[in-house]
RNA sequence: GGGGGUUUAGCUCAGCUGGGAGAGCAUCUGCCUUACAAGCAGAGGGUCAUAGGUUCGAGCCCUAUAGUCCCCACCA
């Protein structure tokens, strides 16, 4: 039996344990058709976020689906390793026992990385379990995993010796928090109010000077040129000449360079290669002297003089003043300007000269733009596509390298002897293939978290062997993430799958939106306005969570989320809820039968005629990933067609004297039920589960059963829409004549139609009334309110309430109404255009419009005569 | 600077190959009718941002404009 009240803290956590012991989420390959969705890695020692619950409820969705459609579906969950950030946690941790990371050595750092993720790892997986996601947990995987580390060592050293990775000197952006390079995607760029100094730089012949303005005033140490533009007349016969630089005294040149745009600023820029990427390409192109004056601390180095040991950002003042005292300092103005600054910590960055691990990416770049245009990679919604191509179309090459220690280690040795330098797989490497030699040293950094994160479609299924998995599940179908990383991530595991398993690594890429704030602003720990999905599970429930994320959402537009959302949903699964109890109270020990062998009356053929539609559009939109059109048609069936209409109807029977009919009534509730709970179970899969099973023939889970497919029923041919159409004109009758539902009278009927006829009680309960008599004419002994129908005219006897006039005025209404259709609809088949080229269908149902309308036409006029005498 | 989203009822948003403007919440009216008052029945409320265009027909397609949000690149 089924609880008094929807509570459900009371079952959720139950039926999950129920599904995982009884293994319902792991699976093998075998002969059936596989759908495999590898799952986007969260952050191993992260708290899962409401983003996270969107993007597993979607995939849920998904895997749900299919496996009731009897594919062998395969949900690999996993985790990443979050170098950076679980990097600085441990520092921190170290430096609260007076600690550093240098002092304990790298060795014991690592083993402290290890405790930490076998201490902390995991808990997110425990949280996104309350999220009743049906992964297969046995399959676990994370980015440090042994096989991962010989997937990621295995594709190093194939780039490698094929020469596709390469050490390079770049301009990268460091964060001189974090103590490591950082890649373009993590050097965000925010706004900043600061300003602009103008300074002198005087010729070394005393005949004047040129005047630069910079935001960056420290990086003057750095400066080994000045230029200006070749074709700028104020300074074009200068070019050549020296400068001294203000503060250091040495001797720069001016130099002539297309950089330099001519109408801005002062129209001369200095050139500081060390601390500048587009500077260090002029000074690569003028053979400049390289300086560095901001070391990896963020402090002046010794090329600073008196600054040295100052903090870049806080010397600014400092060097202002003496500028100023020595007469260099021009102006100073206010300026905005963006900056970079680390994603992680938000401390600014600084663009810093150094050697870098890449990968060569214009040739891998070039398939995985191919997948997408020959349309085997497609985006949901398509316009992704776009940024997709944007990006591999003007692909820079991919800086790998990390200086931290957490994390995949470089692969690449070195030898103390003859300076060999080559990449194994062996991490233990001990011998120079080259000289013999044992003096061997491997490459101190690590790598880019996501050089293994690219690999996870594949290293996920046992790659670099060749397993069965692979061979079975691989390439996956969907891919379900956020538009954020789709160049971080999306790309790399593309043209990775496509390198190293011949093949794309995923069909469909289906971009989820992110959640925001009822007010649209990204939630963020920063501001605190973040909702923690655990708090809305224990207040609302999984399921109202879960509707709440996906009802009314578009796939790949944001969504504004408030906790109102999940009140919502649970109140409509409270309805869920009740109109299973009621089912259930009615169905005890009825005989199952299938509904073909029944005669069916109109009503049950229109209810399930109307879940034959339903049953096509959720699996369409389902296909097409439109699971907000599948949320609302679902609603919309069972609150607006399946409880307002059909379980109401169904009371006449189940409460009056005809047992077959009674019978007939059951198996189709039932049978609806039945569905309405396998069609919601994607979306909720616990109550669905829960009621499910509770009726009197079920499967071990509704998770294993099978999903509804249209058109079982036959001939469900109807006409009842015009029973409904004729109820709702009683009720609204009522309503205009302000009669109370609770005033009940009795119905007397006119008509020689047999729907009306057959559903006499049916109109009686619905329409308000005792009951409903068929008359043989207009009745005239008692004052009525005329509704007239399609089907019947029907005689409400309501006394004292019915005022002529008013009634009168209604009528007339109506009939202005039905003119006006009969005009729309004459003008419409009178028009050529619409004749020649509208399509058949809609015309012929214009048609039928008109002529119904006519008749109602007639009718209506026949009643205003009669009343006017 | 380049690209994209979005603009529909008071609020949040659907409206997926162009064929009579929808839902939920909120508001108003009536009702505790034996599944549900977390409910039921009824109602009001929209120049579908603006201006053009294509079409027999435009919320939907095209062009411009405006508001708003985001992404990419980054200029001293």
């Amino acid at each position: 039996m089924l609880d008094k009240n929807y509570e459900p803290q009371n079952f959720e956590k139950d039926i999950y344990k129920t599904w995982l012991d009884n293994n319902y989420f792991t699976t093998q390959p075998d002969e059936r058709e596989s759908y495999t969705i590898v799952m986007p890695p969260p952050n191993v020692t992260g708290k899962a976020h409401i983003g996270h619950a969107l993007n597993n409820t979607i995939q849920d969705i998904l895997i749900r689906t299919k496996r009731m459609q009897g594919y062998n579906t395969l949900w690999v969950p996993g985790t990443d390793h979050a170098a950076i950030a679980t990097e600085e946690v441990l520092v921190r941790a170290l430096k609260k026992e007076g600690l550093t990371k240098e002092g304990v050595g790298r060795e014991e750092f690592l083993k402290r990385g290890w405790n930490w993720y076998k201490q902390y790892g995991n808990i997110i997986c425990d949280q996104l379990k309350a999220l009743g996601i049906s992964c297969d947990w046995s399959r676990l995987a994370f980015t440090m995993d042994d096989n991962l580390c010989r997937a990621v060592k295995h594709v190093f050293v194939d780039y490698f010796n094929r020469g596709l990775i390469y050490k390079g000197t770049r301009v990268v952006n460091y964060c001189p928090n974090c103590r490591t390079s950082i890649s373009d995607n993590e050097n965000v760029y925010k706004e900043q109010h600061t300003n602009l100094w103008h300074i002198k730089y005087p010729f070394a012949d005393s005949s004047g000077f040129v005047t630069v303005a910079t935001t960056r005033p420290e990086t003057i140490f750095g400066d080994t040129a000045v230029a200006v533009n070749p074709n700028d007349k104020r300074y074009k016969d200068k070019i050549g000449k020296d400068l001294i630089l203000p503060l250091v005294g040495k001797k720069i040149k001016l130099i002539g360079d297309e950089y330099c745009e001519m109408g801005f600023g002062t129209g001369a820029v200095k050139i500081t290669p060390a601390h500048d990427p587009n500077d260090y390409n002029v000074g690569l192109r003028h053979n400049l002297e390289i300086v560095a004056c901001i070391g990896d601390d963020g402090k002046l180095n010794e090329n600073a003089g008196q600054f040295a040991g100052m903090d870049r950002i806080e010397a600014r003042k400092a060097i202002e003043e003496e500028l100023k005292k020595q007469g260099y300092l021009v102006k100073v103005e206010k300026y905005k300007n963006q900056v970079g600054t680390c994603d992680r910590c938000g401390t600014i960055t600084e663009p810093k000269i150094s050697t870098q691990w890449f990968v060569k990416m214009k040739d891998l770049a070039r398939p995985a733009i191919e997948a997408v245009k020959k349309g085997e990679l497609k985006f949901y919604p398509k316009r992704f596509e776009k940024g997709y191509l944007n990006w591999l179309e003007n692909i820079q090459d991919w800086c790998i390298s990390r200086q931290i220690w957490l994390g995949h280690r470089i692969p690449v040795f070195y030898c103390g002897d003859c300076g060999n330098m080559f990449a194994s797989e062996d991490e233990h490497a001990s011998t120079c293939p080259k000289c013999g030699s044992h003096k061997i040293e491997q490459d101190k950094d690590v790598l880019d978290t996501w050089f293994s994160s690219a690999l996870w479609p594949f290293s996920t299924l046992g790659y670099p062997d060749k397993t069965e998995d692979l061979k079975y599940y691989y390439p996956t179908s969907t891919l379900v993430t956020a538009q954020d990383i789709i160049t971080f991530w999306v790309s790399k595991m593309v043209f990775s799958g496509i390198e190293f398993m011949g093949e794309i690594p995923f069909k469909d890429v289906v971009i989820n939106g992110i959640v925001r704030d009822a007010k649209g602003v990204k939630m963020s720990k920063h501001l605190g306005n973040g909702i923690d999905p655990l708090d809305v599970i224990a207040e609302y429930g999984t399921d109202a969570l879960r509707l709440s994320l996906v009802s009314g959402m578009s796939m790949g537009t944001d969504v504004k989320y408030s906790t109102d959302k999940a009140k919502e949903a649970k109140i409509f699964i409270n309805k869920l809820f009740n109109a299973s109890k009621f089912v259930l109270q009615n169905i005890e020990s009825m005989k199952i039968e299938n509904l073909n062998e029944l005669s069916l009356a109109e009503k049950d053929k229109w209810i399930l005629a109307e879940l034959d539609s339903l049953i096509k559009n959720v699996t369409k939109s389902t296909e097409k990933y439109a699971l907000g059109v599948v949320i609302g048609a679902l609603q919309e069936f069972t609150i607006a067609k399946f409880c307002d209409w059909y379980v109401e109807l169904a009371k006449v029977d189940l409460y009056g004297e005809n047992a077959e009919r009674k019978h007939v009534v059951q198996n189709v509730l039932y049978y609806a039920l039945d569905k309405i709970l396998k069609l919601f179970h994607p979306f909720i899969p616990f109550i669905t589960e829960k009621i499910y099973q509770e009726l009197p023939v079920h499967d071990e889970t509704i998770m294993l059963s099978a999903y509804p497919k249209a058109g079982e029923v036959k001939n469900l041919k109807n006409n009842f829409i015009k029973v409904i159409e004729l109820i709702k004109a009683i009720r609204n009758a009522r309503s205009e004549f302000n009669v109370p539902d609770n005033k009940r009278t009795n119905l007397f009927v006119l008509t020689n139609d047999k729907l009306a006829e057959k559903n006499l009680k049916e109109i009686a309960k619905l329409g308000f009334g005792l009951d409903a008599i068929l008359v043989k004419n207009e009745k005239t002994d008692e004052k009525c309110v005329k509704v007239i129908s399609e089907i019947a005219s029907i005689f409400i006897p309501m006394g004292e309430l019915v005022d002529n006039e008013k009634e009168l005025e209604r009528i007339n209404k109506e009939l202005k109404a039905v003119e006006f259709e009969i005009t729309r609809s004459e003008k419409m088949l009178s028009n050529a255009g619409f004749m020649a080229k509208a399509p058949e269908a809609l015309v012929s149902a214009e048609r039928a419009k008109l002529e119904k309308n006519k008749a109602l036409y007639e009718k209506l006029k026949n009643d205003l005569a009669g009343m006017k005498n």
